[in-house]
DNA sequence: TTAGGTGCAAAACCTTTGCCATCCC
DNA sequence: GGGATGGCAAAGGTTTTGCACCTAA
């Protein structure tokens, strides 16, 4: 298993060279320009075996992903790896955070999320 | 604009009636019990409108979208709401907290993901 | 009366998968 | 040779959209 092939080698040195944390299909793209008839599938394929080797990671990035809820207060959030449940915790928000980050980083940060993940007390 | 229709008031109390951060689909699900010929696409089109309106928010939570990156240490993450690109932050990843928020809350906390989001110096 | 909402189905996306050919080890 | 990989296309899952009909104000 685990044979180094050209499409494998594209892929990994595209995504070397960029740090815009690009998805499948960018790299697709990118890719297509040195083997032009390289599939999406392979693509795919490709970045699962390297994350599954620790050579790249797939980011955990915060998205609205068609989840919803009434409770319309700003509030971080528990994720039980175990049961997937998702859980409102009750700790209180940072907000000063945002204006540290950006003396930090010259970034004007105005927001951010959080999210905790591990196991609930039922699974624990 | 804005009608009271049955569909959006069940939609709102089903909502209301849960806090387990549902998918559209299972709202879709809940509703049909009350009205059976509702259509998920009047779920999708109303769960926009409430939350246009406030009345509901589509949570912010962490998840692999299929976005990679070769730089596999831990890091946080910026991204501008602007342009949409997202940057690694060179600030210290504070492990510690999760610890704190184990004893604050009883969940077996073992990791977190934490996003910031503003504008970046390009858009500023 | 009429602008906005609904149901239905199709389209649009994105990701995975099955199949068979092909390529390395 | 034979298991791993690739190309292609189809399948899956989720969300959006076009359209004709309906309904609340």
């Amino acid at each position: 298993m685990d044979k180094k092939t050209r499409q494998k080698e594209a892929i990994l040195r595209a995504l070397k060279s960029t740090n815009s944390h690009p998805t499948a299909d960018w790299i697709f793209t990118e890719v297509r320009k040195e083997i032009p008839n390289i599939s999406l599938g392979t693509v795919y394929r490709n970045l699962k075996l390297l994350k599954e080797k620790g050579d790249i990671v797939e980011l955990d990035l915060c998205s609205n992903l068609s989840r919803f809820d009434s409770y319309t207060e700003d509030h971080y959030h528990f994720r039980c790896e175990n049961c997937h449940n998702i859980f409102d915790l009750d700790i209180p928000v940072d907000h000063d955070v945002n204006k540290r980050v950006t003396a930090d980083t010259g970034y004007k940060v105005t927001g951010h999320c959080l999210e905790f993940r591990g196991l609930c007390k039922e699974c624990y």
